[in-house]
DNA sequence: CGATCATGATACCGAAAGGGTATGAATGAA
DNA sequence: TTCATTCATACCCTTTCGGTATCATGATCG
């Protein structure tokens, strides 16, 4: 059968056009590469090199041959490199689901660096609603997924890897627009517009804690998933909101938004599933800060 | 060393996910295939597959290189096939060199019957002025010409494939321009335009031999090395020439061709360099009715 | 024109690798 | 728990590979 040696062993004679020297340069002796050769030409039943005394000169079918031997030898070397480089998370492709929010913090610095320091890893970018996160990672639909803290999820594993504070986003012609320093029992009666719990847990927990801690428990009759949702309403005037703070960078026309004193924080996590094995998988984690423990 | 049998076994082994049916495919019992893709990731220092109990499944970098893979045996198997497609003929490069007016009689026949039962021959055609083809069929610029006989040449062989008669070619107003059953001893007077003898000796030598015949010897003036350039001066009124027939299929205004009692003929004929070793040159002087001479 | 040299082919040997059979270990199913 | 399935391991034999020694051939040179 023929096998990549004996194409090795062709080219090498080929550019040489000399059986001792092509030997030489295989590292081999000049007998195993004649056998070689010819076991090569009786398999293909062709003949390759013509063989004359002081030199040898290819045929017409071994120089068609050699350029074939060529390119299947580089594309083999390369196939044996990938996989090397696919074991390494160097060459692949890796899907990240994203919270919008993520869009305008963490998101585009971590992306830059990562696609920077494996420029061969395809990185698929996906914007999803928050809730529908931790199942498309937990389903494989995703390979990371960048969300405010869920909490634990059975069979996720999650890591924080930014923590910012909310602030006080309200319509410009309200009372406290113009105000300093804000304390939680400033809100008291105020119309809050927030994320349903089931979507942003913690945001949701953080909201409703710092009202508590003003002594007060909150009444949010309107709900929306999306902080940028929840700023349009506020721009709107259908009440005041506490949203992280990346949001101020977005500028929206009649919304002023202000620090509370003591604010609470909220935080970004990068969930993945233990059982991932997309090599591409670890060097984005260790990229995001993270170093997973290992199985 | 990594080499295309691993391969061929690593393909088998992706493609059914089972040692035990990949090793049945393959012709091998199951024990030398583990032990080869057990090589083979050990080579690669890439895990491939993992193995559970019921069944196998693709890591990320084996799917990788089983896309690879598929890719280096089908470039792998075309090139032994290239190998001896190109030995046989059948592929490769043929270029033909040819006096212009063969592109009026044979060569397009002879051409198409070649690259239609040699689709995969890449064929290169090139009008050249015929005292240069036999240099360069000798040089290896053409594999083969097609050209007027031009008498043995040292280092070439040349074989008949076409003769055509010589016909009289007049202005139309000239005297001859309405005669039928024309002979020789009608030319005695007239200004004759032919080619060279250095340039086709053959033809020049059939439009000597003729006038001979009708006992004179005819005098040329006026010389041009293509038979099309012969007619447009016919056509100019500078004088009669005898040309090959098939010319008439050329309309040149002004210029009536007449037929000639006993006309001479000329021989198209095909050269080539015995020595050629250019496999696709057999089956294109096969398919021009030459069988050539085994060296 | 014969001696010499360069070159590739051939013969033979020991080592390595490939495939085969027998069997073991692990794990999911009954 | 037992059984069946599946892959890995152990061991043997054959094939193949590379190495050394040597031969055949044809070009070069005195």
């Amino acid at each position: 059968m023929i096998d990549i040696l004996q194409m090795r062993y062709f080219v090498a004679l080929a550019e040489t056009l000399h059986f001792g020297r092509a030997a030489e340069r295989l590292h081999i002796s000049q007998p195993p590469l004649s056998r070689q050769i010819a076991n090569l030409e009786k398999e293909l039943g062709v003949r390759l090199l013509e063989r004359h005394t002081r030199q040898a000169a290819l045929t017409y079918a071994g120089r068609r041959f050699l350029e074939d031997s060529r390119a299947v030898l580089a594309s083999f070397d390369q196939a044996c490199r990938n996989a090397r480089l696919a074991d390494g998370g160097d060459l692949g492709e890796l899907s990240i689901g994203f919270m919008m929010h993520a869009a305008h913090t963490v998101l585009p610095g971590l992306t830059r660096r990562f696609m920077a320091s494996h420029p061969q890893v395809q990185v698929e970018l996906r914007e999803v609603v928050p809730n529908a996160l931790a199942d498309a990672v937990l389903t494989g639909r995703f390979d990371a997924a960048i969300m405010f803290n869920p909490g634990p999820v059975r069979g996720l594993d999650a890591h924080a890897i930014f923590r910012e504070p909310l602030c006080l986003a309200v319509h410009a012609r309200h009372p406290l627009a113009g105000r300093e320093g804000i304390q939680a029992h400033d809100l008291v009666d105020e119309r809050l517009i927030a994320a349903p719990a089931d979507v942003a847990p913690t945001l949701r927990e953080a909201v409703v804690g710092f009202c508590r801690l003003g002594g007060f428990e909150p009444t949010v009759r309107l709900e929306a998933q999306l902080q940028q949702t929840i700023v349009s309403l506020v721009a709107e005037g259908l009440g005041i909101a506490l949203v992280p703070q990346s949001l101020r960078k977005m500028g929206v026309a009649d919304v002023v938004f202000r620090d509370l004193q003591e604010a609470p924080t909220i935080e970004h996590v990068v969930v993945w599933r233990p059982g991932n094995l997309n090599p591409a998988l670890r060097p984005f984690l260790s990229e995001a800060g993270i170093v997973p423990r290992q199985k």
